[in-house]
DNA sequence: AGGAACACGTGACCC
DNA sequence: TGGGTCACGTGTTCC
C-alpha cells in the first residue's frame, strides 16, 4: 500500500508541486499540509540537485540535445528531499511544449487525487487504505444507502397515512389447505432465469408462493396470476440464483420454501 | 473526452492487454468480438492483441535485441482501428523483472479502471464521462444519500412517537419523499372488482402485497409482475368484499395492511 | 493550434 | 526478495 497509511489518510502525491502560475482555474486548493514526509516543498530548496541527483539514468534515450530543465515560471516543484516516487526525469527533450503538457498532467493527477480525498471522506469504513479499495467500498456503500432510503421510503409512506381503524377484518379461518393437485414446475430460461408454475386449490396461493420466493431469496422479475373456479394459476419468472444450477434444484427448494410458508401460516 | 464516449459508457483500456499466464486469477476470456472494444467490465476481459501494432517508434532506441512481446500466447488479433491511447512500448531495456513489473502495473490499472466502472454503474446522472467527474458526482451523490436517510429516519421516528396524529390523509404534498415510483392505486371494476396498481422499490414487493391481500382476505382473480430497473410494478385484481364500498376504503385498508405486513418481515 | 483526458512504462517505496 | 502501490513523464487521441 504505500505511504496511503499517513496518517492523513488522504493520498496526496508527495509533491503538491501546484504552483503553476499561468492556469487560469481556480487554484484555490489548499495543500493539506499534513505533518509528514513531503509536507513542504515550498520550493526553497535548491532545485538543481534533485534534479541532477537520479540524472543518469539507465535505459536512456538518445537525448535530444537540448535536455535541460524544465523553463517553468517556478524553477521549484523538485521537491527535494529524498523523498520522492515519481520517474525521475528521465532522458527527454522538451520543445517548451511538452514542460506544460507534463505541467497539464501534473494538474490533472492532482485534481483526480483531490477527488479520491473527497470521495473518501464520505465513505466509512474504508477497508483498506488503497484507490481501488476506496472506489469498491464506495460502490457497496452506494448499494447500502440505496436500499436503506428505498426501506425508509416505503415504510415513510406506509406510516403516513393510516387511519386508526383497526383491521377489523382479522384472523379468518386463514389456512386449511390439502394440497393435492398441486404442481410445482420449473424449467431454466436462458442461463440466469427461471420460469416458475405453479397450480393450487389452496386459499391465497399468491401470498404462499410469493412469500416462498422471498424467503429464498429470489427476485421477482415477471409474475401472472390467474384464477378460475377455485384453482389459482402462477406463472413467475424470476432470477436464478447462483446457488443453484437446475431447475431441479429450484423446484425442490421452493417446494421446501413452500411447505415450511404454510406452516407458519 | 475521449473514447469514453464509447457507447460502452465505461472506460476501460482499449488494451485488456492483460494476459498473464501464471497469476491465479480467472482468466476466462472470450475475444470480445462485438463491435467495440472492452463492452463490459465484468473482468473476463480479452487478452492478447496489439504490442507490436506500432512497433516502430519515432524517438526510437537501439532497442535491445530482446523486446518481443510478453509471453503472450496470441500474437494476432491486432484490434486493428488505430485507437490506443496510451504510450507506445517506447524503448525499453528489460531486466527479466521489469517485464513482470510492467504487467503487474498493467494489472493493476485494469482493476482500478474496472472499479470505476462499478462505481460508474450505481452513481446516476453522472454528469461527464470523465474519471474526476465521476469521483465527484459519487461524493456527492452519497451526501445527498446520506441526507435523504437522515431526513427519512427522524421522519420515522416522529411519526413513529405519534400514533395517531393522522395527517389530515391526503390529498396534499402528504410527505416530500413521496416519490412518483412509489403509489399504490385502486379503482373499481365493476361492481364486486376493484384493480390495484402498486408501483414500489422495496425489495420482495410481490411477497409483501400478496401477504396484505390474504390478511385483508381479498381473493386474487388476476395479478401481473412485472421488475425493472430496480422498481416492481404490480396490477392485481381482486373481489370487492362486502365490507367496504369503495376504492379509497380499500386503499387505506391496504395501505394499513401493507404497513403491517412489512413490520412483521 | 492547443487543451483535455487517458494509458503506458518506469523508478521508487513499502511490507 | 518480491509483490503491491504510487507518482511521474510521456505518447497519443479527440475536440
Amino acid at each position: 500500500m504505500d505511504n496511503l497509511l499517513s496518517p492523513s489518510s488522504c493520498f496526496l502525491p508527495p509533491s503538491p508541486s501546484s504552483q503553476y502560475s499561468t492556469v487560469g482555474t481556480q487554484v484555490i486548493e489548499f495543500v493539506p499540509l499534513l505533518h509528514e514526509q513531503w509536507l513542504f516543498d515550498d520550493g526553497t530548496m535548491s532545485q538543481n540537485e534533485d534534479r541532477e541527483l537520479w540524472a543518469p539514468m539507465g535505459s536512456t534515450l538518445p537525448r535530444s540535445p537540448e535536455l535541460s530543465e524544465l523553463p517553468s515560471g517556478v524553477p521549484a516543484t523538485p521537491l527535494s528531499n529524498g523523498k520522492r516516487r515519481g520517474r525521475k526525469p528521465g532522458p527527454r527533450s522538451d520543445s517548451r511544449q511538452t514542460v506544460g503538457h507534463v505541467q497539464a498532467e501534473r494538474q490533472r493527477r492532482d485534481k483526480l487525487n483531490r477527488r479520491f480525498c473527497d470521495l473518501r471522506a464520505v465513505v466509512p469504513n474504508v477497508s483498506r487504505m488503497d484507490k481501488a479499495s476506496l472506489l469498491a467500498d464506495a460502490a457497496t456503500y452506494i448499494g447500502e444507502l440505496r436500499t436503506r432510503v428505498a426501506h425508509l421510503e416505503d415504510e415513510a409512506n406506509k406510516t403516513l397515512e393510516k387511519g386508526a381503524a383497526a383491521a377489523a377484518s382479522r384472523g379468518g379461518p386463514a389456512s386449511k389447505f390439502l394440497q393435492v393437485d398441486e404442481t410445482v414446475d420449473v424449467r431454466m430460461v436462458g442461463r440466469d432465469g427461471a420460469a416458475v408454475r405453479v397450480t393450487t386449490t389452496a386459499n391465497h396461493a399468491p401470498a404462499q408462493l410469493m412469500g416462498a420466493l422471498r424467503s429464498l431469496e429470489l427476485q421477482v422479475q415477471h409474475a401472472c396470476v390467474s384464477h378460475v373456479q377455485g384453482v389459482t394459476l402462477q406463472d413467475v419468472l424470476v432470477d436464478m440464483p447462483a446457488s443453484m444450477q437446475d431447475a431441479d434444484d429450484l423446484r425442490s427448494a421452493l417446494l421446501q420454501a413452500l411447505q415450511e410458508q404454510q406452516d407458519s401460516a
